[in-house]
DNA sequence: CAGGATTATCGAAGCGCTTCGACGATCCCC
DNA sequence: GGGGATCGTCGAAGCGCTTCGATAATCCTG
């Protein structure tokens, strides 16, 4: 605003600045361009700010209210460089002298620079974003997919990245529009299903990708999951090492076993054959989670099988009303009953008692799938199904069952 | 890879493509631009695409594996129409049209463009981007700060912005790279403290921002936020409607009300105030949300004052604890305690007897935010403190006082 | 100490889009 | 039916960055 000089008039610079040679090119590229559309509602073509490559010397910090974009170009000048070695020194690409690089990331600091992430995009290709996929509703517990997504944010700064967040209800349009908008690099979803439908036009647009849960066909594709399987497997295991002989799963809602991630599946899977070579009589039933629906699942079991002394749950709202009920009915957790969870530490180390489990690895999960997505970026375009083993942690909800009528034969 | 002429080598194209005046200008800009880096690894420099807005017609559709990206460009030319009528057609900027519109959809659609955000950004000087700041641990329940986010990322797209998730912790940096690298045209932030460090920042960048919550200073900026003091009052007026006298909140956890938000802290002065207005006696304990915590406190609050009958009870966690335990100690919810809830509508239908409570209206919250960062946008820069008026549901866990020894004076 | 390799820097082109001004072609009103 | 307004389209400039090739300056190495 301080250079108020009308559009149209051609403006010769004589205030030194930048090679003679150039400067008429220059001068005769018009200005169109008004700052923010936000502060340019008033006199919208009254005032034209010149905002080319020269601009006088005394300019200095002014114009910061109506656009306080800091260009490349302004670090060069006050830094007395050109703006490719600004960018060189940004980019380390090429080498650049102590005395240069200290006087750039001087100005830089000065000038509160901070390059333009749509003109880095566009210019390199590279837009420096995760896209992450995150389920709308589903059957993911939900502070379990929030865990994540922090873990994703978090990580992805780490490689300089940022994270956008989009919902599963976009599907594959979603997934579509991003690849096809170059707004992010690389994509990681979650709540992946079985035959998703996401998957094919991710393998169609070849874009670099993570899922976060494992598919039925994984080929081609950067998968990280817990081993479910391996969890139920180590959930019936640590129940059959304390002597238990009748032990049941309580799992996930009915849709999740048909629908959706297969991850109840596996678990199911795994912790019926160990069962199964240890020797253990295993029961499975279908938990919607709620007070009413656990006290209806219990009651089912211990009718049919009165014996039954573990448990292992998947679904953790059911928890709370699980403890609840083993009170009411009078059997003591875990001097006659013993209770493994599925669940979030947190949870696990809020009930009371606290809980024998195995934990979701939500940070981890986070944490590889960004790892493996910048991999690919790099240029790894290795497949690879990476599952996390399960950890079961030992707390005040299982014990040895006192050897009573039914020992081990 | 399928032109595969050596760099440096002119390629004169005689195949025939574009006005004859621009050719030589165009085929003399070297091309030294070599698809994703992805796919460069290989071969380095050793075949460049030419990617130049002149390819031969014979390459339709052929480079897709390398890079996929349709151009406004390719779209223009299959089209027939020029690179501006493009745009127009897609800002509606100006008036197009309906032949050339269709052409342009069917071209747009056959070849499935979309345009790359980078090079819109910057050439628009907006991303389309809403920032979201979310607290990476808090005090905040989980599940809320998810359902916030969700709502804000759906309601986003209903304006065509995505969202960019941000971690709280990035603090007043995160703030200014974002203002700084125009990476979004504005922000919303959760988890407001009183004495919110990134306000000064949002306020000297000048950067449009809706705030989720209530700082102390408020001036000049847009915030949202349940009416916590209308909540608290809402909860004591329904105790007092139905014939209780001593009434008791159990709150969050001692450091939310020193640190932080101020929510809880407005809710107990609303409780607070309209309690002594009815004539209710009311306590206040900060509650931590464990089992443990719950019952100490429990206990502490019979033990004072034997004749409490109704609790509003704030801390989520507290919830399940709190409900066991009147069960334990033989206080029936609701035929003599009643228990009123400020927690998710989900949380009060899961819980057994169906909790009457003040919902935390998450949706609407989150859109809410994004409408005032739209409007705010389009140059609404009126400040604006929304709150959200509370709706108390009755469900079943509050009931009238059978008409005991105290009743109403 | 000549000449090739290396280092540090610059200039310029171009990424794909938006937007301005220009300019025919229509339209309408007197 | 002539002249101004409107409509629909085009060409070109420029957004701020990256990156190529070029070019001095410096560094060996024999």
């Amino acid at each position: 605003m301080d250079i108020p000089y009308l559009p149209g008039l051609p403006f010769m610079g004589k205030t030194g600045c930048g090679p003679v040679g150039v400067e008429s090119k220059r001068f005769t590229k018009q200005c169109h361009r008004f700052g923010r559309p936000t502060a340019a509602t008033s006199a919208p073509a009254a005032r034209p700010v010149n905002r080319s490559y020269c601009p006088s010397p005394d300019r200095t910090r002014r114009d910061g209210m109506e656009d306080s974009m800091v260009t490349l170009a302004e670090v060069a000048r006050q830094a007395g460089v050109s703006p490719s070695t600004v960018s060189y020194v940004l980019s380390r690409k090429r080498s650049i002298s102590d005395d240069t690089r200290r006087k750039v990331e001087a100005a830089i600091e000065s000038l509160g620079y901070h390059p333009h992430a749509g003109a880095r995009a566009l210019a390199s290709n590279r837009s420096n974003i995760l896209a992450l996929m995150v389920p709308l509703r589903s059957d993911m517990y939900v502070p379990v997919i929030m865990e994540i997504a922090m873990a994703v944010t978090t990580e992805a700064r780490e490689y300089g990245q940022d994270v956008l967040l989009l919902t599963k209800d976009e599907g594959t349009r979603g997934v579509r529009r991003i690849a096809g908008s170059g707004l992010a690099d690389a994509m990681i979803l979650m709540d992946i299903e079985l035959d998703d439908d996401r998957i094919p036009v991710l393998r169609e647009t070849d874009t670099p990708a993570v899922l976060i849960g494992l598919p039925a066909d994984s080929a081609g594709l950067a998968c990280v999951d817990l081993d479910f399987e391996a969890t139920g497997a180590a959930c019936a295991d640590h129940l059959a090492d304390l002597g238990h002989r009748d032990v049941a799963l309580i799992g996930e809602g009915e849709g999740v076993y048909q629908r959706h991630t297969g991850f109840a599946a596996r678990t199911l899977t795994g912790f019926q054959r160990r069962a199964a070579e240890r020797g253990l009589r295993a029961m499975h039933r279908a938990c919607e989670g709620t007070y009413e629906s656990t006290a209806g699942i219990l009651a089912r079991i211990l009718e049919e099988r009165p014996s039954t002394t573990g448990f292992v749950v998947q679904n953790e709202s059911a928890i709370p009303p699980l403890l609840s009920l083993l009170r009411l009915s009078g059997r003591a957790v875990p001097e006659e009953t013993s209770v493994v969870a599925i669940c979030p530490d947190q949870v696990a180390l809020q009930s009371s008692p606290r809980l024998t489990s195995v934990s979701i690895p939500a940070q981890e999960m986070g944490r590889r799938a960004v790892r493996l997505a910048m991999a690919q970026l790099e240029g790894d375009r290795a497949e690879s199904i990476n599952l996390i083993p399960p950890t079961l942690t030992v707390r005040d909800s299982t014990a040895a069952l006192a050897a009573a009528g039914f020992a081990a034969s």
